[in-house]
DNA sequence: ACAAAATATACGCGATAAAGTATATTCTTA
DNA sequence: TAAGAATATACTTTATCGCGTATATTTTGT
């Protein structure tokens, strides 16, 4: 699954965590690489609604993925938060 | 065309603006589906990179769009993409 | 060219992000 | 099961959001 769709701030958080570990880094070592500190990164990554853009932004490129943004599909469920 | 990679505050407010236009929409249209003020709607499609991501997904269901993230394309042989 | 519509900015305000730093809590795993 | 590591939380400070409201500056249509 290279593709992950994302509609609510917990799905995009559940990505970001999993891309992150499957990087090999901890939060700390994310951190370091764009000046956020380990606790933005925590919160980020648990679905906080009110991140910054920008921090988004900045770890999407430091876990060198990148935003699609596309007409929502309908096939899918909207019933989310199968995170195995 | 129905895909659009954002990998900047800018390049993803331009993406919005767009969308928004095509649904013939104005940004006081927009932002009375979801309780966001025209000048916020204004600095979203803007570039502003301090905004909260609550706006951005907000907005982006307002538009009926959805985000993918997905490891970067190398732009090279692998980019499946630009066959058009 | 002009009026109307749309978009970009601005100010005060309450709320809150993220830094900086520290600690508590939850995994790992030897 | 007891470290050790990783993650979640907390507090103060500084900066900025988004609101409400208003206005300035485009852009659009006739």
């Amino acid at each position: 699954m290279t593709q992950d769709i994302a509609r609510t701030e917990k799905q995009l958080g559940a990505i970001l965590r999993r891309a992150r570990k499957q990087a090999g880094l901890t939060q700390s070592d994310l951190g370091k690489r764009m000046h956020l500190r380990q606790g933005t990164v925590s919160r980020l990554e648990g679905g906080a609604p009110a991140i910054q853009l920008r921090t988004l932004m900045e770890t999407l490129a430091a876990l060198d993925l990148e935003l699609v943004i596309r007409p929502r599909s309908k096939a899918s469920a909207a019933d989310i938060e199968s995170v195995f």
